[in-house]
RNA sequence: GCGCCUGUAGCUCAGUCGGAUAGAGCAACUGCCUUCUAAGCAGUAGGUCGAGCGUUCGAGUCGCCCCAGGCGUGCCA
């Protein structure tokens, strides 16, 4: 588990650190400098890495920046690092270069680890649930539950590489108020075909696929149930089409490539008497009063803004009652470290009144993490598409993956951080052309795996890495190469610290534009002997980073394009 | 009204803890395939980082205040 760029980064302030300690105990700078920060340099004329520490220090010091990067370079010795060469610049940065042991050792350590190269242990094997998508089974998943999909399974993945041990869950809410109107808007659909002239609820759900669930009913069990009690009817029509949603909808996440560990089913909670066991606990401990005939939560003495209800007036349970308890289960039944909630933007307000719930019952509520995604903005021919499950405009994700290849789906959806809106033009995404850039990163994969296979089947095959000399790649095409492979495990670990498994996307275009522009400079095939096995194992190793990169999100690395 | 998110090139968006000349893709324009995949590369052009004030050696980044857009502010989920 190497990261090379926090390796290179703590040698090099802890060469300045121990320059700077030598030059205070001779007497020539004073004590009390902050430890020196190190960046990337933006550059490469600059370095590799630099520091800005002369110039922060400059004031606690009393001299200026670059007087004091004149006494550090002084101080410092190189011979064995990771870097060949100490400047200042300009107003006093510091800037490094790194040497040729770093990029070999970089070299060694990325086929050493091989598939588990990028792994880092921010996580340190504890335990997190990502919830995510959890859709209502009324009706079928949309655009937005397109990027959820993505959003929490690729983060879930990233969280999996940062040493987390990662379970992915989807709550489905098969019983309540939605599941209700389901079978009202499902009888009503019923006794219009059969002929009997019933007005359709004003509330209900206006998609093709309440009609189509009814057809479905129809030729196989006729429409016996026109006469059967109201009850009766609407419950034997959710039997019915309840099963069949929730199929549907993992066979579209399955489809997408989207397998979870668990559907967790609202009705288990109540089986269990585990929600009202969670109101009763909630009530014992003084956080509940009634008002009006309901039941309240009293949320503002945790620092909300107002209470809300546990339990309505007329008897049924809000739900966020259930939820409550649902979140109680995730930690104290099945204890895990932590959980994560993938929220649509539109459920923030959710989330301070579940923090104080979880305090409430005496859970530490930092162990419940929300990542709220903006809400996806659909356009078509210029104009923004308003959509609407209840009215049935919605675009559908299984209408999405019939137009769309899986691969340009997850990256599209993952292009974003997740608190940016995210514009989905749906002309655009039809197109399978080079605009969507995980062509280009693709392309990279394949063009590598097809030079490989060029040059094997003329005998050259990449070597051990231990065998390769570093110093013979020296053009500055192959040095950022080498460096933007360094780059993918801090990716990582930013992914994993932010929640914002964008970054990889971004990453993996990078790597790719990096590759391509080495390809343009340097022959492979034809270079001497040394360089040429350098060049190779220089893109074997960009071939297999990609894969890996790709693999996290849940993107194809094709051979032939 | 209050709360959260957003505002950076024609479009879609990056920009790490405040750092050097603000970047990428697409679109536009100009070049590059008898030689490892041109779904590629090189180059040109394109900017009042929404406006203003402040903090400091230094602000796209931090603070305040406006402006604009999205979402929320249910005994709906």
């Amino acid at each position: 588990m190497s990261n090379f760029v926090a390796a290179a980064k703590e040698q090099l302030a802890a060469l300045i650190t121990s320059a700077y300690e030598s030059a205070v105990a001779e007497g020539l700078l004073a004590e009390g400098a902050k430890a020196p920060e190190i960046e990337a340099s933006r550059d490469p004329s600059f370095g590799d890495w630099s520091s800005g520490f002369a110039l922060a220090s400059a004031k606690a010091l009393g001299k200026s920046p670059r007087d004091i990067a004149a006494l550090l370079i002084d101080r410092v010795e190189l011979t064995g690092t990771f870097f060949s060469e100490l400047t200042m610049a300009g107003p006093g940065f510091l800037n490094a270069r790194l040497s040729d042991l770093w990029f070999y050792e970089l070299l060694n350590a990325i086929e050493d680890e091989g598939d588990g190269y990028g792994s880092v242990d921010v996580g340190q094997g504890r335990s997190v649930m990502v919830e995510f998508v959890s859709a209502n089974p009324t009706g079928p998943m949309t655009i937005g539950n397109a990027r959820g999909g993505v959003l929490g399974d690729t983060l879930a993945e990233v969280l999996h590489r940062a040493g987390y041990k990662v379970w992915r869950e989807f709550y489905c809410n098969d019983t309540g108020n939605q599941v209700d109107l389901l079978g009202r808007s499902l009888e009503a659909r019923y006794l219009q075909k059969c002929g009997v002239e019933v007005p359709f609820p004003e509330d209900g759900y206006h998609g093709d696929d309440i009609a189509a669930r009814a057809d479905e009913f129809i030729a196989e069990q006729g429409d016996a149930l026109v006469h059967a009690s109201e009850e009766q009817r609407r419950q034997t029509l959710i039997d019915f089409a309840l099963p069949k949603n929730i199929e549907k909808m993992r066979a579209d996440l399955a489809r997408y490539r989207i397998r979870y560990d668990r559907f967790f089913y609202e009705t288990e909670l109540h089986k269990s008497g585990y929600v009202d066991e969670t109101l009763d606990k909630l009530t014992a401990a003084g956080h509940t009063y009634e008002q009006d005939g309901a039941v309240w939560f009293k949320a503002t003495a945790f620092g909300a803004e107002k209470d809300d209800v546990l339990r309505k007036s007329n008897g049924f349970l809000t739900y966020y009652a259930v939820d409550i308890a649902y979140h109680r289960d995730k930690f104290e039944k099945r204890g895990f470290d932590m959980v994560i909630d993938v929220l649509g933007a539109d459920h923030h307000g959710h989330t301070l009144r579940f923090a104080s719930s979880m305090a409430a019952l005496g859970i530490d509520p930092t162990r419940l993490r929300f990542v709220l995604m903006q809400l996806v903005r659909l356009t078509r021919e210029g104009e923004v598409v308003r959509v609407s499950k209840r009215t049935g405009k919605a675009i559908t994700l299984s209408d999405l993956l019939d137009e769309i290849p899986v691969d340009a789906a997850r990256f599209f959806f993952n292009a974003r951080a997740h608190d940016s809106h995210l514009e989905f033009d749906m002309d655009l995404a039809v197109r399978q052309d080079s605009e969507n850039p995980v062509y280009y990163v693709q392309y990279a994969h394949a063009r590598i795996s097809s030079l490989l296979n060029t040059l094997a089947d003329e005998g050259h095959a990449p070597p051990p890495a231990a065998e390769i000399d570093v110093s013979l790649l020296t053009d500055e095409s192959e040095r950022a190469l080498l460096r933007a492979l360094a780059a993918y495990p801090e990716e990582i670990r930013l992914s994993a610290v932010n929640f914002d498994p964008s970054r990889i996307n971004r990453y993996c275009v990078e790597l790719a534009g990096h590759f391509h522009r080495f390809y343009h400079a340097q022959r492979i095939r034809g270079a001497e002997s040394g360089v040429l096995e350098a060049r190779l194992k220089l893109a074997l190793t960009t071939c297999d980073v990609l894969k890996n990169a790709l693999g996290v999100l849940g993107i194809d690395a094709p051979e032939k394009m």
